[in-house]
RNA sequence: GUCCCGUUCGUCUAGAGGCCUAGGACACCGCCCUUUCACGGCGGUAACAGGGGUUCGAAUCCCCUACGGGACGCCA
């Protein structure tokens, strides 16, 4: 049997974290054992529907990295299909229609919750005659399900779950307008795509119970199923705006890398011994749904942010200087040919001391600018009278090397022995004279990314 | 209210009856390295929710309690 996992995300405007979770789960899966991921969206809801949504669900994929193995396939054009099953569980006298009004259905809910009960549709319309239908009325449709014995599913991350066929009531599989519902819905789709694997977050676990009632009605084999936790912010409550990002384009935004998010959300619920820092090629070998905890896990910032230094200062030099020069433009600084230049130069040392893309991009700014350089306050007031005769000192003692960080370092440090200071006495107001800043990579390479020409326009401006 | 699920350092986790004096990572605190800031290195604080069993022996198995989460729509 082929394995074939899928992402069913419906197009709500956002693409969350969690469903990004729900969707590598699924993926790594399915690459683990060999088989495919496919995407699905669930638009069955037109109102909260659109282009714009789904495009920033395939947007996300692709930039997290998850392709799916095939085209998506959407809900919405299923809808004969789905209508179509109803009526063969109708025919099969496995459905039945039901008149009820909403009026009566909230009755019905209120008097079992005042008598402690589960608020449950009492199946009145299961066995009464069609001919007895109040006129007027658009029937619903209704599953016929099971009223004694117990429901049960062979989880593979919450083990078996069973569950007493009295707590469950004849769910609506279609409504009286003729539309599915989504449980139903699901159920067709899965089966019709051929899903093996149903890995998605553990609030569809008891709806699970009424979907494999549907399998079982229709004579179909259920696929297996995987619930895994949510996601939970700081304070262990469901994960959500106010926790802060929720959203992937926000991480993007925020200067996260997609590798490092997923590296992150895998390990948010899932181990592997000590194994912390891991690639796709890793994730895929070593991903088993055994690995997966049964609790909620909350979400860690700092963690996150720790965990994208390594995969920033693991990132190839010219892509995040593509992704600098993006931010600095969006920033309102134009970076010219030679400014580009320095940056990708400079870069080693730069992104061995960010955390996110917008970390990189503020320390990188330095190399754009031009000379009345904006200087930090701790920067200048490093750059005193004293400081600035010795960088004048300092200046012609430069221009005789070849400006490489090797010929750089031999000067400075020539220059402090025969100054009588030490080399941080030099190499910090020179810092700051240079960058503005009283932090940047090593003054000897940044001498080297900026040039002969620049590094000693921008010391004579200090003089 | 009813049903379902869960509970190891602050957080993410390792741990499948003796290897646990409970390991790693983030965060935090020291020290070292050092031209700044980082990185890196070394060290430290810090957890088996509580109570009963079972067993020679329990973080690991069972029960109860507490707490947390989820689900109970003609939403998805």
């Amino acid at each position: 049997m082929t394995i074939r996992t899928r992402f069913a995300p419906s197009p709500t405007g956002m693409l969350h974290i969690g469903g990004v979770r729900t969707a590598l789960f699924n993926y790594l899966f399915a690459k683990h054992m060999g088989g495919e991921f496919l995407l699905r969206i669930e638009d069955t809801d037109k109102a909260r529907s659109t282009q714009k949504a789904v495009q920033v669900i395939l947007d996300g994929m692709a930039w997290v990295g998850l392709t799916p193995d095939a085209p998506p396939v959407f809900q919405s054009t299923r809808e004969a299909r789905h209508v179509e099953v109803a009526m063969q569980m109708l025919a099969a006298g496995r459905a039945y229609y039901c008149y009820a009004s909403p009026e009566e259905l909230k009755e019905m809910r209120e008097t079992a919750q005042a008598e402690g009960r589960p608020p449950r549709y009492d199946g009145r319309w299961r066995d009464r005659d069609p001919a007895e239908a109040p006129a007027g009325v658009k029937p619903a449709i209704r599953l016929k399900a099971p009223r004694e014995g117990e429901t049960v599913v062979h989880d593979l991350v919450q083990g078996t779950v069973r569950v007493q066929n009295t707590e469950l009531d004849d769910m609506i599989i279609l409504r009286s307008d003729g539309t599915p519902t989504y449980l139903h819905a699901v159920v067709v789709d899965d089966h019709d795509m051929e899903i093996s694997h149903v890995i998605r977050g553990d609030d569809h676990l008891t709806n699970t119970f009424r979907q494999v009632q549907i399998y079982n009605a229709m004579g179909w084999e259920p696929p297996h199923f995987a619930h895994i936790p949510l996601i939970h912010g700081a304070d262990g409550a469901k994960l959500s705006k106010r926790h802060g990002a929720v959203s992937v384009l926000e991480f993007r935004e925020q200067g996260f890398l997609p590798e490092a998010l997923c590296n992150y959300l895998l390990r948010l619920g899932w181990g592997h011994g000590d194994a912390e820092f891991l690639v796709r090629e890793e994730q895929i070998s070593l991903f088993t749904l055994e690995g997966v905890g049964r609790a909620a896990s909350r979400m860690d910032y700092a963690k996150l942010t720790h965990l994208n230094g390594q995969w920033l200062r693991g990132a190839n030099d010219s892509r995040l200087t593509g992704d600098v020069l993006a931010r600095l433009e969006a920033l309102g600084i134009s970076a010219d040919a030679a400014a580009q230049r320095r940056i990708l130069t400079l870069m080693p040392g730069l992104k061995e001391r960010a955390k996110t893309l917008v970390d990189l991009t503020a320390s990188a700014a330095f190399l754009a600018r031009h000379v009345p350089l904006p200087f930090e306050p701790k920067a200048e007031a490093l750059l005193t009278p004293e400081a600035r005769a010795m960088l004048a000192r300092l200046a012609p003692v430069l221009a005789t090397t070849d400006f490489s960080a090797a010929a750089i370092d031999t000067a400075l440090r020539g220059f402090a022995e025969t100054e009588g200071l030490k080399l941080g006495q030099v190499a910090q107001p020179l810092r700051a004279a240079l960058t503005g800043s009283t932090m940047s990579p090593g003054i000897d390479a940044t001498l080297a990314a900026l040039g002969p020409e620049e590094s000693l326009a921008r010391l004579q401006a200090v003089f």
